[in-house]
This record gives structure tokens, sequence and C-alpha cells, in this order.
DNA sequence: ATGCCGTACCGTGTACGA
């Protein structure tokens, strides 16, 4: 298979960052990108922008909160809104999971629950939420060893204590806390790779920084954006990076792209 | 310089983010 370069971005509002995320594009010339927190419904989502560039897009939004999206120059099928038995939050399937085969790799393009509080319901949320999510990547590997499978988004863990700027910060608070820590586990346990790491090793090494508090220029941030690659996939990895440039200047999202190359 | 919060919404405030 010819190499592929693939792509995962939380750009917090695909309208306000349009500008950006096309001369993103243009710049990095990825072939799939996973998109989270597109922060719109179809009706306002710039298809164009997509187009005009050379790639296809499916989008998954239904009101003006989270939003998923997966732009690809090298095909789109099969596209699936929502994860079997995906868990609702007052009582809906949110537009948090999309997914699409790109060039024969199953892309997820996923928003965890951000989970609030510890003892909010959010937080209970979160964790079925990703807990349902990992029965179903595991059951496609169950079926398919061979799958070619990209868990990729901003999943709101800190699987690791050098995973944020400091510990003491996040003494109970979310994205530390040992169940959510041993719900992302449970993917590396079915077999799923994080084939970023290996590639841009901690400490100190982030994917997002808060607005607030001169968290980036202070490098205060937090690896929360993850590919979680299939056996099969991780096979292809021959190098990835977090594009903290792109978390600079003027009208940047709080998170960084992250992208992948496959052989 | 990497620079002092941002996004969307019938909205001059509120919800949400992590």
């Amino acid at each position: 298979m010819e190499p592929v370069k693939i792509a995962t971005w939380n750009v917090n509002s695909i309208r306000a960052r349009a500008d950006r995320v096309e001369a993103w594009l243009q710049r990095t010339d990825v072939d799939v990108l996973a998109i989270q927190e597109t922060k719109t419904k179809d009706e306002s989502f710039p298809w164009e922008l997509f187009e005009k560039n050379g790639y296809e897009v499916a989008h998954f939004g239904l009101d003006q909160w989270n939003g998923v999206a997966i732009a690809s120059r090298v095909g789109l099928e099969d596209v699936e809104r929502t994860f079997v038995k995906q868990p609702p939050f007052k009582e809906v399937a949110e537009a948090r999971a999309i997914a699409a085969t790109c060039g024969g790799v199953r892309i997820w393009s996923l928003y965890v629950p951000n989970g609030r509080e510890l003892g909010d319901p959010h937080m209970q949320y979160k964790l079925e939420w990703l807990d349902v999510l990992r029965e179903h990547a595991a059951s496609l590997l169950d079926a398919d060893p061979g799958a070619q499978v990209a868990l990729m988004g901003d999943w709101n863990v800190a699987p690791e204590d050098h995973d944020v700027w400091d510990m003491a910060f996040f003494e109970g608070k979310t994205h530390v806390s040992g169940p959510e820590r041993a719900a992302f586990r449970a993917f590396l346990d079915a077999g799923f790779v994080d084939v970023v790491r290996p590639f841009a090793p901690g400490p100190g090494v982030y994917t997002y920084w808060d607005y607030t508090q001169l968290r980036f220029p202070k490098k205060q941030g937090m690896r929360i954006d993850f590919v979680l690659a299939s056996p099969a996939l991780a096979g292809r990895v021959t190098g990835a990076a977090i594009d903290r440039e792109e978390r600079k200047g003027k009208g940047a999202s709080d998170h960084a792209p992250v992208i992948v190359d496959l052989d």
C-alpha cells in the first residue's frame, strides 16, 4: 500500500477555525483528518472548504455542541454515525463519534465526554461511553484480527502522570482519575496501541493547553488527544507528531493536531 | 517571542469546556 498520512484535531468550532483549518490542510498535506468539536449542525458546516481542497467530508452535528467529522482524499465509505449501543446523555445519543473507511483504514473520529466534575452524572456517562466504545472496538478485532482500525480524537483522559503539567493541580479533578485511566487502559488491553507516544515521548509533551492563565507559553498542558491503532494498523506506522506550532498565535484552537504516517 | 479565555446561542447573559 502507498504511504498515507492521517491526523486528528479538536478544532473547537469548524466555522471559527475555517481559515486555519484550510491553511493547515494545505501546509501538512494530510490524506485523512478526523475532526472534533465542529460545534455546528450540518446546515452550517463549511462543506466547500473541504471540497475545494480535494477532500470528501462526512459530518455528524446535531446542534452547537460537540460535532465530529472525517475529511479524506483517499476515499470515504461506509459512514457510521454513533457507535453500536452508544450511551445517550439526557436521552440523546450525542454527536461524538463518526466512522468511515478511508484508504482501507476504518477511521473513528471521537470526542469523549468531558466528565465535568468527579461525582457529576457526566462522569458516569463518560465512563459508560468509553466502556461501550471499547466493547465495540474489541468486537471489530474479534471479527477480524487483521482489521486496520484507528480510534482517534479527543479522549479527555490523561493516562499517565506526566501527561499533565502538574499532578497536584489536578488533584480531585477529572481526566486523571483512576476510573478514567482504567477505561482508557482497557483499550490498550484489548490490543489497541498508542502509536504517537513512541515518536513524541514525554514528559512535557502535550496536545491541549487551556486558553487561560498563559498555559501555552508556560508549557502547562495536557496530553489528551490520541491515535489508538489496531495491531495491523500499528504495524504500518512509520512516524507521528504533535503539531504544537498550530497552537501558536491568534485564532488557534486550544488543541494541537496529531499526525500519524502510515507505510 | 508561544502572551494574559473562547465558542455558540435570540444573547447585552448563559452553558460549556478541561
